[in-house]
DNA sequence: AAAAAAT
């Protein structure tokens, strides 16, 4: 907006606003009033100026008030709430080596195991002068190093509310000390259905106390749930409520949704712009494995992250795509809240999102901070209705680019659409993945869908879903539920009496 | 309609 006018004196006023009088200058984090030890680490960071939300919130909790924040991602929200937090805390810092000395002063809860490490990397960061020590608690990891942790003494937790009612179980840590919490994207804990975790949690706190919810919405539900928690909260809001960055290009690509893997790999070898690196955003787990193997043998450096992969397996994949490695990351939605990807380009949605919502989550992973940013869809005829929607939410018309051979089938009817085109390859991985579609419906549903014909015996391969327990019986077969494992019936069933589905069977062995 | 999170 005032790029060329920012000005090298950093108190030079703006004289961009109609009242010039009115507007006092850019702030610097000198004038926030933080302590030295937090400012250095603030510097050595490279930041002098703070972000709207950052002027905003530091004050407001430096004085111990509750907060209600409306920010999304990359406004500064985290430095936002933790350099006012680490400095309320350093007050009364105990440099005492005793772990008795440093019980659990803050807690911050996040609704991802991914969120929840980048809130506690602030933490580290600006806590780098000030003898707080802090733990991020999550789950899918070995528990034993984070009880020690919390045994050695840890001002500040940063935790997902699963493993955190873990080590509450264990008696591993204790909240008697708490004073300040902190709810962060309170509105996808909302989605996650973590509230009645939260809800235990805050039982369990101390009554008095500071606390700060953020949310990038506000639904009735979070008002409500700002209302149990809150006391006479400021409400700070920059960024209106699905705002999307003006530096983003948003583009759509009309596809048959056959040919999407193939004008991905177009856009990905032929797009000069796009020869950087790329998050794609797919809407099931599974696709996004396969879209990256698919990519992979394609010769193009590509990882999945999604929320069947071990804990292990996200961070390598999301280090990999940080240090470059991969060029190209695969997300579900896991990725499209909170994950904070420095000076990502470009964003795909190989599959637009189901709400119009999550497309705004989805490309705030780019254009950050006034960068430039590139939002590219693939747009199958059937996703005319999610474009439609989104169309709407962000209040502009999204330019179609139309590319040769892709864009032709798009508009023809999807059955006749990918027909002698030469992708008879792609057509039998269709043609399989229909038929383990069908196998699915027929294996783990039991009964068939309403007036849907059993496929043709040559036509249907009996294979299960190869992601699924082996199943070392017929599911066609009766069966009894044993601890411990299925057996087909000894006896003989009554005829009359129609079998349970082996869904059934499967859901109950899970839960035991 | 899909994904996320404790085991």
């Amino acid at each position: 907006m005032n790029a060329t006018t920012q000005s090298t004196t950093p108190s030079a006023v703006d004289d961009q606003d109609a009242s010039p009088a009115a507007v006092p200058p850019a702030p610097t984090f000198d004038d926030l009033g933080l302590l030295p030890e937090l400012l250095r680490a603030v510097k050595d960071n490279g930041y002098t100026h703070p972000t709207p939300i950052q002027t905003q919130a530091i004050p407001i909790i430096m004085a111990g008030k509750d907060v209600m924040g409306g920010a999304q991602t990359g406004t500064g929200k985290t430095a936002g709430f933790t350099l006012p937090l680490l400095q309320r805390l350093a007050r009364h810092a105990s440099s005492s080596p005793s772990p008795a000395r440093h019980p659990v002063r803050a807690l911050i809860l996040a609704p991802t195991r991914e969120l929840a490490m980048q809130v506690h990397e602030s933490v580290v960061t600006y806590s780098k002068y000030v003898p707080l020590r802090s733990v991020c608690i999550y789950g899918g990891v070995d528990i034993k190093p984070q009880i020690a942790e919390l045994r050695e003494g840890r001002e500040i937790v940063v935790a997902t509310p699963g493993r955190l009612l873990d080590h509450v179980q264990q008696k591993s840590v204790s909240f008697a000390a708490v004073e300040v919490l902190v709810l962060d994207e309170a509105d996808r804990m909302l989605d996650m259905g973590f509230i009645p975790d939260i809800k235990r949690i805050l039982a369990m706190l101390p009554k008095e106390r500071q606390s700060l919810l953020f949310s990038a919405t506000f639904s009735n539900e979070i008002k409500n749930l700002a209302d149990s928690m809150l006391k006479a909260p400021q409400l700070i809001e920059v960024a209106r409520r699905n705002a999307v960055s003006e530096t983003i290009t948003h583009r759509v690509y009309p596809v048959a949704s056959d040919l999407k893997r193939s004008l991905l790999v177009h856009l990905l070898t032929h797009d000069e712009e796009k020869a950087k690196q790329v998050l794609v955003f797919v809407g099931t787990k599974f696709g996004a494995s396969r879209l990256a193997v698919y990519l992979e043998r394609q010769g193009i450096a590509a990882d999945a992250i999604h929320g069947d992969k071990s804990q292990q397996q996200r961070t390598e994949a999301l280090e990999g795509f940080k240090s470059g490695r991969i060029r190209v990351l695969v997300a579900t939605d896991v990725a499209a809240r909170g994950l904070d990807i420095d000076d990502l380009p470009h964003v795909i949605n190989y599959e637009l999102p189901h709400t119009a919502e999550d497309y705004v989550h989805r490309i705030g992973r780019t254009g950050r901070a006034g960068k430039q940013g590139d939002a590219t869809s693939l747009f199958a005829p059937e996703e005319k209705q999610r474009l439609a929607d989104i169309e709407k939410l962000i209040k502009r018309q999204i330019e179609r680019v139309e590319i040769s051979g892709f864009a032709e089938l798009a508009s023809a009817p999807p059955e006749r659409a990918p027909s002698n085109r030469g992708h008879k390859r792609e057509h039998l991985e269709r043609a399989r993945e229909k038929a383990r579609e069908r196998d699915r419906a027929l294996t783990l549903d039991g009964n068939r869908p309403a007036g849907r014909e059993l496929p043709t015996p040559a036509a249907h391969v009996p294979r299960l879903d190869p992601r699924l327990p082996k199943l070392d019986f017929d599911p066609t077969k009766p069966y009894v539920n044993k601890p411990g494992g299925a057996e087909i019936a000894p006896e003989k069933p009554s005829p009359t009496r129609p079998q349970r589905p082996v869904a059934a069977l499967l859901g109950g062995l899970g839960k035991k």
